[in-house]
RNA sequence: GCGGAUGUGAUGGAAUUGGUAGACAUGCAGGAUUUAGGUUCCUGUGCCGCGAGGCGUGUGGGUUCGAGUCCCUUCAUCCGCACCA
């Protein structure tokens, strides 16, 4: 009979769908190990090949969970809100939830055709509206809490969407979804004040196991900078405040710079108010693409008139705006200190202003002497002569003492722009009422319903399509009851997906979130894994989300997920990144048509290192169906004997089993594969017994499920594959009965012999020189020395 | 500029703590079965050399009995952040 993979395929997705082995218990005696993807964004488009790769390795996880005996929860849904769909609507006229219902069918085939061993029956979906009652809940919660607010601040305006961005989502002053340019709007928005969290998010990092890279990128995110603020005296008698993290620079900083933004330039009477104007016109203009753009010549304004008094120096200094400072970090204002920072370094050049070195070492006439930590101060009055570290600490103490300054840490991280223009999102639950100001919606009105619009297009004053709604946007103040004003703005796609994982333990509760119990169970997430362009969006944000709920007791851990993984790209067979622009886009349908599921599963393992980008190979993938077509022959044909492993096989299964195992938890598929490969080429060799069969189908088992379960119905054994325990190493019998030793002289390899394991050195010694060829080589020469490694090698050192 | 990574045959990629470089697969070459092959099986395949042997992990140095692995230098590529005081 012939390997018939769709057949086969069709056959066990079937089962699996009537009979539900993978389903989760929420009560169990089993130890319990939570498994997640991240769930996919049902695009029109269908599954494309960035899907399987993360999914199959952690099903691969869950599978091997399973036999290892855990109550495993392995879950999958929805993150269905968002722009895509809109646009996709829009444009053919279609109703947005229409839209997310059939993407959300055609997600869950081909999901299915993958044959992965999700939970299908806890499914979520974020634009239900019983999953996203929780979300608005989550929001309403961090509103009483202080950490919901709205502001008028200038924002990333998309010109394509139509719509606020994130800091997060822009990507070099583009839009990071459509890459139309981003450009800057002032408007009032919902934030969520994300900074208070800064410190417990970079410092909690050490409790949980991220992949390195991981951890770095969300500290770099983060931004931590410990530092000094200090007060400037002015002539104009407001004293300007700056932070710095070289407060022991203070003796060198000879003149200030304040942002074009800066609160006090409204304040101040310059002598040249117009060039002051003039230039914040220009600076307003630009974006911030622009503004980093021009980070080589520096531009800026001298505030004529006013100074500022250096509080050790005690001398009247010049104050310049100049928009190489920013109005979003620290105070917005700067102590320059030219000698050792570059860019005040290069506009005192510009400028004409005075240079002063106060760390020894450097050439300031050359440039800014900056990497100057291990340095000693000079032309520093009372801190002269000490090493920069313990100025620091000097400096520091006596500007508290004079009540001039403070130790202070600053974030580069800023608060979370979490309103969007758009109808597709999670409306959000807050009333405006001329009386109360914003007042949250009555929790039991909860889930607030997206109203049913006729036209939903964007609008170019930049208001959301919900706006234009007037019987919707009308309301009742929960609060006096008088008029009020509904938002109308919707929630970012963020906000569905940052607690997803929660809902899963327990999905059909209607009085929270999830049970209490539930929580405690599951929680926190064991094993997830997701894409590196997450890690300071969708990763962060949960993890501050969850911080908060851990904060108000809604669930029982401070950390979402204990360990998280990533997995590198596939591009294209030309190396390109894979798009319908390049026609380098492989459809996994069509592998599959072509193929079978078990074939791509284990081809996109054997691809290359998970965590890294592989390059599609479409010849490659033959060499993995013939991979399965061996194993199908081999059970048809060759099988013979027992149920035990045949005495030719037992070393190799029993290494096998260890490196397999092994292998899935480091995230070495590919080699897990080849081990396989291997085994299966030993038993090609020689004929495996049944046993000896067995054991290669467990071990196959979590890579291609549907092979290895048609073949483990065919030999007549007991159960389901999936269900079996995963198979036991003995690890003195992953060990050779003679060992290989490499026989070096000189350290240059010149031939092996055969000894005992753990022979001595001398019994070692006495067989490499026995050796024939060895023996021609050290001929009339003498052995001055030998390093034997046991098990290993022997050099010979000769004269 | 800062931070992170990568560089190994024709190709994708393997190589515990420094210890036989190139597992596994693709491709290619030869052979067998076949009317035929996008089938299957067998053999070979790092480079140079008839051979003994020599040379080989981006470059150049170093440490070591021994380096793909450690240290320094330099080049190239990729990713993240970017005037963050």
């Amino acid at each position: 009979m012939k390997y018939d993979f769709k057949q086969i395929e069709k056959k066990w997705q079937n089962r699996w769908e009537a009979t539900r082995p993978f389903a989760a218990e929420n009560d169990s005696a089993k130890p319990k190990y939570y498994v997640l993807v991240e769930f996919p964004y049902p695009s029109g488009d269908g599954l494309h090949l960035g899907h399987p790769r993360p999914y199959t390795a952690m099903d691969i996880v869950a599978r091997k969970r399973r036999m290892q005996g855990y109550n495993v929860l392995f879950p999958i849904g929805f993150d269905a809100f968002g722009l895509p769909t809109e646009n996709y609507a829009i444009k053919n006229k279609l109703h947005p939830s229409d839209v997310t219902r059939n993407n959300i069918k055609r997600f869950s085939e081909q999901l299915k055709m993958l044959g992965y061993s999700f939970d299908w029956d806890r499914c979520v979906d974020t634009t239900d509206p019983e999953y996203y009652k929780w979300t608005q809940w989550i929001f309403l919660k961090l509103f009483e809490n202080g950490l919901a607010y709205k502001a008028q601040i200038p924002v990333n305006w998309c010109t394509s969407c139509k719509c606020v961005l994130a800091n997060e989502e822009v990507v070099d002053g583009e839009c990071e979804r459509c890459g139309a340019p981003v450009v800057r709007r002032e408007k009032s928005q919902w934030m969520l004040r994300i900074t208070k969290y800064a410190q417990r998010l970079a410092d909690d990092l050490d409790d949980v196991d991220y992949i390195e890279r991981v951890k770095i990128q969300q500290r770099n995110w983060i931004g931590r900078s410990v530092g000094a603020e200090v007060d400037f005296k002015t002539t104009a008698g407001d004293a300007l405040r700056v932070f710095t993290t070289r407060p022991d620079t203070l003796f060198g900083a000879t003149y200030m710079v304040i942002s074009p933004e800066h609160q006090l330039l409204q304040k101040w009477l310059a002598d040249n108010p117009d060039e002051i104007k003039a230039y914040q016109e220009t600076a307003a203009k630009k974006s911030d693409f622009e503004r980093t753009e021009l980070a080589k010549d520096k531009t800026g304004v001298e505030i004529k008139g006013i100074r500022a008094i250096n509080p050790v120096t005690e001398r009247e200094i010049p104050i310049y705006i100049s928009d190489y400072v920013l109005a979003s970090y620290g105070t917005g204002a700067i102590m320059a200190v030219p000698g050792h920072d570059q860019r005040d370094w290069e506009f005192a050049k510009k400028f004409d202003l005075p240079i002063v070195e106060v760390v020894a070492g450097g050439d300031i006439e050359k440039e800014a002497y900056t990497d100057c930590d291990n340095g000693v101060m000079v032309n520093s009055g009372f801190i002269s002569g000490l090493p920069v570290n313990d100025a620091i600490a000097t400096i520091t103490k006596w500007l508290a003492d004079k009540g001039l300054g403070e130790e202070k840490i600053n974030y580069k991280l800023r608060d979370w722009v979490f309103s969007r223009q758009r109808y597709w999102g999670e409306p959000i639950p807050i009333v405006h009422c001329e009386k109360c100001g914003y007042v949250a919606v009555t929790e039991s009105d909860l889930p607030l319903l997206l109203p049913n619009v006729e036209n939903y297009e964007t609008t170019e004053t930049g208001e959301s399509p919900l706006a234009a709604m007037p019987e919707w946007t009308s309301t009742d103040c929960p609060k006096c009851g008088g008029p009020a004003q509904r938002e109308t703005d919707t929630m970012p796609q963020w906000a569905g997906s940052s607690w997803y994982f929660l809902r899963y333990t327990d999905v059909a509760n209607k009085n929270a979130l999830a049970s209490n119990k539930a929580l405690d169970y599951w929680t926190p997430v064991d094993w997830y894994n997701g894409g590196m362009e997450h890690t300071t969006l969708h990763l962060l944000y949960s993890r501050f989300w969850h911080k908060f709920l851990f904060d108000i007791g809604v669930v029982p851990f401070h950390e979402p997920y204990m360990k998280r993984t990533s997995h590198g790209m596939i591009l294209g067979e030309d190396g390109q990144k894979m798009s319908k622009s390049r026609g380098n886009v492989i459809n996994p349908d069509d592998i599959i048509g072509e193929y079978g599921t078990d074939t791509l599963r284990l081809y996109i393992m054997f691809i290359g290192d998970f965590e890294k980008t592989a390059l599609w190979s479409q010849s490659a993938v033959k060499g993995c169906k013939r991979f399965l077509d061996r194993v199908w022959n081999l059970s048809e044909e060759r099988v013979g004997g027992g149920d035990e492993y045949s005495a030719a096989h037992e070393l190799a299964i029993h290494r096998a089993i260890k490196k397999v195992g092994s292998d899935i938890e480091a995230l070495k598929f590919n080699t897990a594969i080849a081990t396989l490969m291997s085994l299966v080429n030993d038993y090609y060799e020689k004929a495996p017994s049944r046993g000896d069969l067995k054991v290669l189908l467990n071990l196959l088992s979590p890579f291609a499920p549907h092979i290895a379960e048609e073949l483990w119905e065919m030999q007549g054994f007991d159960g389901f594959a999936a269900e079996q325990p995963w198979p036991v190493f003995d690890e003195s019998k992953t060990l050779d009965a003679v060992r290989e030793i490499a026989v070096q002289i000189g350290g240059k390899l010149r031939g092996t012999v055969f000894v005992a394991p753990d022979s001595d050195d001398e019994t070692v010694i006495s067989a490499a020189v026995a050796d024939e060829k060895i023996a021609r080589i050290i001929d009339g020469k003498e052995i001055v020395r030998t390093i034997v490694v046991k098990n290993k090698l022997v050099n010979l050192i000769i004269k």
